[in-house]
DNA sequence: CGGCAAAATGTTATCGTTAACATGATGCTG
DNA sequence: CAGCATCATGTTAACGATAACATTTTGCCG
C-alpha cells in the first residue's frame, strides 16, 4: 500500500521512505499493473477516440494535438476506426466501451439512436468532434460545415463566376460542406462525386467530368485540398490556366496547400485547436467539474492564394 | 460463470442456456470488463504500436492493416508517438508495459539497451517494423533501406547522370537510405538535409539549395514522395522540364505518386503487408506457437514513370 | 432402469491494485 | 510531559472477470 501511495502521490509519504521505494523499484524493475489499478479505481486512464479511417489528412492534427494533451497528463488514447459507411461504429463503440474508458471521442455524430441513448446512461463523457449538431449526445467541438460552404459560395458569388463545379467526396462532412454552397449560390451545380478518401487521383478524374458537364467552367470548389490538387494537375496537363481560366478552391489548409503553385486558395481549420479543446473538456470532467461547455464552436477562415 | 463461457467459448454451453444468456445480456446492457478478464486470464488483449509521429503517411498502410487485422482478432492496437529523437521512447515502452500488452510493435529499431534487455526479460512478443536490423529484440518484418538506396543508385549509374543531388529528410531511415545512395554512386553527392517530417515545402526549398549547390543539377534522389513533388513544383516554378532538364525520384510510392504530372518515379513498399505480415507473427505467438520466423524482408521495387 | 461417461453448470480462489478504514509514530501546545 | 492533532503506515475487502476444480445433469448402453 505504501508502494501504491508513493507512485500515486508522492507527497504523502515521508521522503525517507520514499527513497527506499524508488530503490526497490529500480531494483526490481518493477512496472505497475495499470489494468489491476483501474479495476478498483473505476478509472482506466485511457480516452477512445474514433475516425472514419486513420490515413484521414485532416484529422491527424486533431489526433496528434488530443494524444499529446492526453498523455501530459497519464491517459492513453486508444484509436479506432469506423470506416466510412460508419457500419462498424456501433460493434466498435460497444467493444471499446468494454476496456472503460474514462472518456470517447468521436469524429462527427453518434448516430444510432440505441448507441446515443447508451452512452447518456453509462455517463461516459463523449466529445463529438470535427462538425457541430443540434442535439449532441454530450458535449462537441468543431464548426459547421454548411457555414464553410456558404462561405465559399459568396466567396465566389463576388467573383462574378458563373460556370461553377463542386467536386466532393461523399462523406457526409463533405455532403453538407455541398448543400451549404449550392445553397449559397442560389441553384444546382453540376457535382462530381467520389467515393472517400479523396485523392489527388480523385481530384483529377473530376476536372474531366466537370469539363464534360460544362465545357466552359470557370471554378471549381473541392471538399478537400488533396481533390484541389488534383484538379490543379489536371488542368495543368490540360492546358488550363489557374486560376486566369480555371479557379480553384479547396477545403482544409493542409500542409502542402501553400506551397502549390500557384498556392491554393482553401478554408482553414484549426484541427490542433479542437484537438486541445476537447483533451481540456474531457481532463475537465475527469477531474469533476461538471460545469464545463457543451458546445465550441472553433470557427473557419478562408485563405485567398494563387488558386483564385 | 455460465455467462463467462457463453462470452468466451459458446459452444461449452448448451442452446438453451446459451439463449436465456443472450437475452439477459440484451436486456441489462451489460458490457463485459475487459481489464477485468485480462487481470486473471494475463490477456489484455491489447498489443501496443510505436511510430515517430502519427502524421506520417509512409506509416499509414501499415497501420491500418496490423489495427484491421488485430480487431478481426479480437484484439485492439493501441498507438503511441515517440517523437522523431526518440527522446520519449524509452518512457513510453516502460508506461505502456504497465497496460500488459500482449505484444509490442516498433517502427525502426529499439535504440536503448536497457529497454531491449527488458523487452526481453519481459518476453513479450515484440516486432520491429520497416526496417531491418543485424541484431532484432525478437522478430522484425521490413527491408533494407540500405538497399533501396543502393537500387535507385544503380539505376541513376544506369541512366548516366552525373550531376546528381539528395534531398533528405535527417531521420536515421532516410539517412540510411542516403547512404546506400552515395555509396552506389560511388562519391560523396550535394545533399539539401531537412527536418522531420518531409513535406512538399521542404521539397521545395531542398530543390533551390540543391541548384545553388550545383546550378547544372540533372537528377535528384528525394527521401520521400511529398518531397519529390516539391521538387518538381519547385523545378515547374523555375521554368526547368522534368525530366529532360530534371529528373526526379521519390520513396514510398504515396497515393499520389502515378497522378502528379509527370507521374512520379518512386520506390514501392508494400506496407500493407509490413502490418500483415506482423499480425500474423503476433497472432501466431499469441496462440502458443513458438516457431515463428524472426526475420520477414517484404522486398522492395522500382516503379518508373515519368519524371525520370 | 441401473450404471457410467460425457456434457453442462456451479464453487472457490485469484489476478494486482486501491478505497476505506485502523493503527502507529511524530510533533506541538500549554 | 500529558494530551491531542497531524502525519505516516498498515490491514482488509473489493473491483469483475476467469482458471481450476467440484458437482450436477444428461444421454446412452446393456
Amino acid at each position: 500500500m505504501t508502494v501504491s501511495r508513493a507512485l500515486s502521490r508522492p507527497q504523502t509519504v515521508s521522503p525517507k521512505t520514499l527513497q527506499r521505494v524508488q530503490e526497490a523499484l529500480a531494483q526490481t524493475g518493477y512496472i505497475p499493473n495499470l489494468l489491476a489499478g483501474g479495476l478498483k479505481s473505476r478509472k482506466s486512464m485511457t480516452v477512445v477516440g474514433l475516425v472514419p479511417v486513420i490515413s484521414v489528412q485532416q484529422f491527424l492534427p486533431t489526433i496528434r494535438a488530443l494524444t499529446d494533451a492526453l498523455n501530459a497528463a497519464g491517459y492513453q488514447f486508444i484509436l479506432g476506426q469506423t470506416g466510412y459507411d460508419h457500419s462498424r461504429e456501433d460493434m466498435l463503440i460497444h467493444s471499446l466501451l468494454g476496456r472503460r474508458p474514462d472518456a470517447l471521442v468521436i469524429t462527427g455524430q453518434v448516430h444510432a439512436p440505441r448507441t446515443r441513448a447508451l452512452l447518456r446512461k453509462l455517463k461516459v463523457p463523449v466529445v463529438e468532434v470535427w462538425s457541430l449538431g443540434p442535439d449532441p449526445v454530450d458535449m462537441q467541438v468543431g464548426f459547421s460545415h454548411e457555414a464553410v460552404g456558404a462561405m465559399v459560395g459568396q466567396f465566389f458569388a463576388r467573383k462574378g463566376w458563373t460556370h461553377v463545379g463542386v467536386a466532393t467526396a461523399t462523406d457526409e462532412r463533405g455532403l453538407q460542406r455541398r448543400a451549404g454552397f449550392v445553397n449559397a449560390m442560389g441553384r444546382e451545380l453540376p457535382t462530381s462525386y467520389v467515393t472517400p478518401p479523396s485523392s489527388l487521383a480523385a481530384g483529377r478524374s473530376a476536372l474531366a467530368e466537370l469539363l464534360r458537364m460544362d465545357p466552359a467552367l470557370q471554378a471549381v470548389y473541392c471538399s478537400s485540398d488533396s481533390m484541389a490538387h488534383g484538379v490543379m494537375i489536371e488542368a495543368q496537363v490540360r492546358g488550363l490556366r489557374v486560376p486566369q481560366d480555371l479557379a480553384v478552391c479547396g477545403f482544409g489548409d493542409t500542409d502542402f496547400a501553400a506551397h502549390t503553385h500557384p498556392g491554393l486558395t482553401t478554408v482553414r481549420v484549426d484541427g490542433t485547436r479542437i484537438g486541445h479543446e476537447t483533451a481540456q473538456l474531457i481532463l475537465a470532467r475527469c477531474s469533476g467539474q461538471d460545469l464545463v461547455p457543451r458546445t465550441i464552436d472553433v470557427g473557419i477562415d478562408i485563405i485567398e492564394r494563387g488558386s483564385t
